[in-house]
RNA sequence: GGGCAGAUACCCAAGUGGCCAAAGGGGCCUGACUGUAAAUCAGGUGGCUCAUGCCUUCGAAGGUUCGAAUCCUUCUCUGCCCA
């Protein structure tokens, strides 16, 4: 039989920066049961395989699941693979493209493999949601249907926001939260986890789990973490979101570009520093904000990557951005030469990429520099310079702050 | 089924015969200042080997015109009202 931590143990841990605990007296009842019973919570979380990459908004709630599965609860991750292809109208002011079952698989495959990053996977009980929502039949379909009204959906935010402002509203968008919601009947959920941006589609569970007759799960909501602007929630579509895979020196250098008001946010949302530490870490009387964020990258890329890899992280940003130094890894790029000889622009595209006019535009507003890693001088390129070979030779080309390319000619 | 309104670049949105590659804002890029932060300021933001030049773009296809994002026809999609 196994044994549990305390169940104010268990409290601290697993409620660790949560929005929303409904109801917190029920979990603790339920806590102590469990721990009476030796029988461990089922704790869902669903993922949908929308996109091939997790990122660490993800990771939220991730870690939340894995701190039950460290309380010795059952963890199920379901795979949305068949909600995936309504897709979540949560915090979306448009309807989602739709996904095609193939797209949706292969997707499901990557997040498997991130997701191993913070959980334990071997003891995951994994369930994909087309395993009961395939076999059902249009009749099935209906009656589920039935359990809810149009008012009850428009009480949601986003749903109202858009029949307001006249937006349209898929009809199958209307039934996302009734599938999440049957999740849960299924696999009888004791607690589900979600962002706050999902309440809606967790108490849904609640109701059809009353309705089947089942004790109601408790509802746990983490925040939706903001992204790199730090502005708007963390999303790959925005382009703010920081990949669970991404290589080790660009998740460094990310974390370090975030705003400092981010920082308390993260640390609790995505490390386990104590909260008094963090306190410290983050006013800036005691700690100054650029050593904090070191921290807090070392932590998460550590997480994600291994401390090895976390502290190469550390010495490259260190090296390339507080020193001016050039970083160790650059890409190789061979340089065409047109008659022994190519112009400013076209050195640009070649090495970084994008459109001609684009590439002339850097270098007319002097974002394109040529390094000598020898003594680590730059010279800025104008407009009309036509660099030869022997001007390339051995360079280093810098496009804005961020880009280095070491130069070869062919 | 009937009536009305709308579809503009990454997003929002102005423009309703030539001065429109298309105002303004957001985003993004570049530069200055910095801690690769924020804030602020300045510039840029369809493409073309570089041009007071050409090509493509205002839902789609046709048409009128010397000339169309702008006018006409048909179609597609969306919203609202009535049934």
């Amino acid at each position: 039989m196994p044994t549990f931590p305390s169940v104010d143990d268990q409290l601290r841990h697993v409620l660790r920066g949560a929005v929303d605990v409904i109801d917190e007296a029920d979990l603790r009842k339920r806590l102590e049961k469990s721990a009476a019973s030796g029988k461990p919570l089922r704790v869902k979380l669903g993922v949908d395989p929308s996109s091939p990459d997790l990122h660490l908004g993800h990771t939220v709630q991730m870690r939340r699941l894995r701190a039950f599965q460290d309380m010795g609860h059952q963890a199920v991750l379901i795979i949305g693979n068949y909600t995936a292809m309504v897709g979540d109208p949560s915090g979306k002011n448009k309807t989602r493209p739709q996904l095609t079952e193939a797209e949706v698989e292969a997707n499901a495959q990557t997040y498997l493999a991130q997701a191993g990053k913070v959980l334990d996977l071997a003891r995951v009980e994994m369930r994909r949601n087309g395993e009961w929502f395939a076999a059902m039949s249009f009749m099935d379909v209906l009656r589920l249907c039935a359990r809810s009204t149009v008012s009850q959906m428009l009480e949601r935010e986003d749903f109202h926001a858009r029949f307001d402002s006249e937006q349209p509203i898929s009809l199958h968008e209307f039934v996302y939260p009734l599938m999440q919601g049957w999740d849960s009947v299924v696999i009888k959920a004791d607690i589900e986890l979600g962002g706050t941006d999902q309440l809606f589609n967790l108490l849904m569970g609640r109701r059809l789990q009353e309705q089947e007759g089942q004790q109601r799960q408790v509802c746990i909501t983490g925040p939706i973490i903001e992204g790199l602007d730090g502005v708007q929630k963390m999303s790959k579509s925005l382009g703010n979101a920081i990949a669970i895979n991404a290589e080790p020196n660009d998740m460094f250098g990310k974390v370090m570009s975030i705003p400092d008001a981010l920082m308390p946010g993260w640390f609790t949302q995505l490390t386990r520093v104590p909260e008094a530490e963090i306190k410290s870490l983050c006013d800036p009387a005691k700690t100054h904000p650029r050593d904090a964020k070191l921290k807090l990258a070392g932590l998460i890329t550590g997480e994600m990557h291994g401390q090895p890899a976390a502290e190469a992280g550390r010495e490259a940003f260190l090296s390339t951005f507080s020193k001016g130094e050039l970083p160790a890894d650059m890409p190789e790029k061979v340089i065409e030469l047109q008659d022994g000889k190519v112009q400013a622009w076209a050195l640009v595209r070649q090495a970084h990429g994008g459109s001609g006019s684009d590439a002339r535009r850097v270098v007319q507003q002097g974002g394109a520099r040529l390094v000598n890693p020898a003594d680590n001088t730059e010279t800025a390129l104008t407009e009309k310079a036509e660099l030869t070979a022997n001007d390339l030779k051995d360079k280093v080309l810098k496009v804005g702050k961020r880009n280095f390319y070491r130069l070869q000619t062919r």
